[in-house]
DNA sequence: ATACTATTCAATTGATTACTTGAATAGTAG
DNA sequence: CTACTATTCAAGTAATCAATTGAATAGTAT
């Protein structure tokens, strides 16, 4: 009978007002405060016809409530369930990515080991253009031999010309051996803005002495 | 900025999963006991190839899992996560959504279809007058010793004779014992009527056994 | 009144999705 | 080996969905 489908359909009117990342995002910025849709427009950077149209499908879902004060519309999560229930999302989430090893470990293990890059893959990787290499020594180290195509940017000045970074590529770090403190601080620092980074294993006189190709600016 | 974008639609996988009533379902059969792939395409109706395709978008999105023994794939919920994120679904279904609220009253919860009834529990809501308690197995082991109150619908007259049953009350079901297969169709086919229906642990030997009173019809 | 703002509605387009069919794969039994 | 079973894969079609555009509503300010 249509009985349970009926039932089950109801339920995946909720899935369905999930199945969609700017509703999710939507959500997000609704459990920290109401906001009008215009707010929501902007921080998605949807256009108002489409939040608006995004906003109408969560709530038919019952996943939030609205009212008209004045001008604007505020719209608000419908119960203190809705944040649960993207609780366990994300936990799922974070659980399922760990199993298969995706963005998890480069963007959101707290207790990642920082597992450094082999010299060779590194070197076959640069290769193929996949990798930004990023020389953390102080500039006259740099000048006086580096990894091939590394850029260098010594650790004080990485805050500010993190945008200079590819986000889509891979960034590895390295500095002067592998004991040298800045390579971690530098992946520690462009993991937490999203970027996929890693140290090389060892340092520069490593690589040097294996015989692996250096590039100076003279 | 596209880790953002990446984190909600990893999120957005696991509500695409849980977006169509089918796979709900599954879920929900799931959450009973792990399955073969035919045992859910017939529960839910669908092709062996359909729901083989459902079941992969299940598990790409982490909230099931699957082996081989033998000739069959058994398929099982990924974690008690999973459980929990049906239940949360299920209760803002319940509390948002008006013309669920009905349907919910008389479908047991997710949860509850888990548990058995405990014989003395049922013991006491027999004496209430709370429930109509339903002995599946054939007429000659009936006459030969049943549950007080107990009445005889055979699985193959259940269909037929479901008007005498008063909707409003919860129906308990039994038969031989723990394995018997019966009871599960009776209580799945009630359900499926709407109607509030669970099923004794055990059977009737093991009711008798355990010193509880017992009618004949001589 | 008129002009203006925030939101929603309606129609359209291109992209996904569910389901079907028939074939491919992997394991079992004789 | 061959026949058989359970499941998955691949290709095609019809239905559904996201996003765009432009117009419609409801409220505010002058």
């Amino acid at each position: 009978m249509s009985f349970k489908q009926d039932l089950f359909s109801q339920f995946a009117r909720i899935g369905k007002a999930l199945s969609h990342a700017n509703r999710l995002q939507m959500l997000d910025y609704l459990a920290q405060a109401e906001r009008s849709v215009e707010d929501l427009a902007r921080v998605s950077g949807l256009s108002v016809a489409n939040t608006s149209q995004h906003l109408q499908q969560l709530r038919q879902a019952g996943l939030v409530s609205s009212d008209k004060r004045g001008l604007k519309v505020h719209y608000r999560l419908a119960s203190d369930d809705v944040v649960e229930l993207l609780k366990m999302i994300r936990q799922i989430s974070e659980r399922q990515l760990a199993d298969v090893g995706r963005l998890v470990d480069t963007y959101l293990t707290i207790k990642d080991q920082l597992e450094p890059v082999q010299r060779d893959e590194l070197l076959d990787r640069v290769r193929q253009g996949l990798v930004t290499v990023i020389d953390v020594r102080p500039e006259n180290e740099y000048a006086a031999g580096h990894l091939p195509g590394a850029i260098n940017i010594p650790p004080d000045e990485l805050q500010q010309r993190l945008q200079n970074i590819d986000p889509d590529k891979e960034v590895v770090a390295y500095c002067r051996g592998p004991h040298c403190v800045y390579s971690y601080d530098a992946v520690e620092m462009l993991r937490e803005k999203g970027l996929s980074a890693s140290r090389l294993e060892d340092g520069f006189p490593e690589w040097k002495s294996a015989g692996f190709p250096v590039e100076s600016s003279d």
